[in-house]
DNA sequence: CGCGGGATTGACT
DNA sequence: GTCAATCCCGCGT
């Protein structure tokens, strides 16, 4: 059931393109010590489907970390902002209110500071039987933590992400990745003002936050 | 070196 | 709606 690997390509875009057609795909986490002797037994994939981003579009987007610098209209590239200027595809993962990590993926061409915040996840499927109604209830209910998905810190929480992870190449990486997904109708896709951004003057107002409407 | 603040969350009034 | 937890970063000194 897993999908074909998103390539370097699809992140060598607009950033609020990337980030719109990022909804419906698969996030890919693979956890478990990378010791070969260790590995077979103890490692486990996570697959979720990616329901919310937001865009963080370049030196211009005062809501970015990228934005602003000594260097503007460069951006501001400093120690932690320097995977943002790094090759699309990248992870950009930084440490929030000192206790939570965000993910992002590195968007448009290298050397242009702009990435696609992931803000929620769904649990595309259960990691055992779905049919699991019958005698073992305890297995039933691993992934009912669905809803506790929907938050950029939490998400990295359930999926063990975290500085580790940062610079991680999604491309390539057998950690860390994003596959082929569901194919969403225009009429499916929300776009908001991005959250937690007021300090952002005139830029806080962009929609360039994306979700996939919920069925009624 | 010190200080202010944050792409959040959960608890609480 | 308000607020605090908690710590790294960016910048001024």
């Amino acid at each position: 059931m897993q999908g074909r690997r998103l390539s370097r390509k699809f992140f060598v875009r607009s950033t609020l393109a990337v980030a719109r057609e990022l909804l419906g795909k698969v996030l890919v986490r693979k956890i478990g010590p990378t010791s070969p002797r260790l590995r077979r037994a103890r490692q486990k994939i996570i697959r979720v489907m990616i329901i919310e981003t937001e865009a963080y579009c370049g030196p211009r987007d005062l809501a970015s970390h990228a934005s602003q610098g000594p260097a503007w209209p460069a951006g501001r590239r400093t120690k932690r902002t320097e995977i943002m200027f790094g090759p699309p595809g990248l992870a950009y993962v930084y440490l929030i209110y000192g206790m939570y990590y965000c993910l992002n993926i590195v968007t448009e061409a290298e050397g242009y500071p702009a990435a696609v915040l992931i803000r929620a996840v769904s649990v595309k499927r259960l990691g055992h039987n779905k049919n699991s109604n019958s005698h073992n209830s305890l297995n039933a209910k691993p992934y009912t933590l669905n809803a506790s998905l929907n938050g950029p810190g939490k998400l990295c929480r359930f999926l063990k992400i975290d500085k580790a992870l940062n610079g991680e190449d999604m491309i390539k990486s057998s950690r860390l990745w994003i596959e082929d997904g569901e194919k969403l109708k225009p009429a499916q896709i929300g776009r908001a003002k991005r959250i937690g951004v007021d300090y952002a003057g005139s830029y806080k107002h962009k929609l360039w936050r994306f979700f996939i409407r919920s069925k009624s």
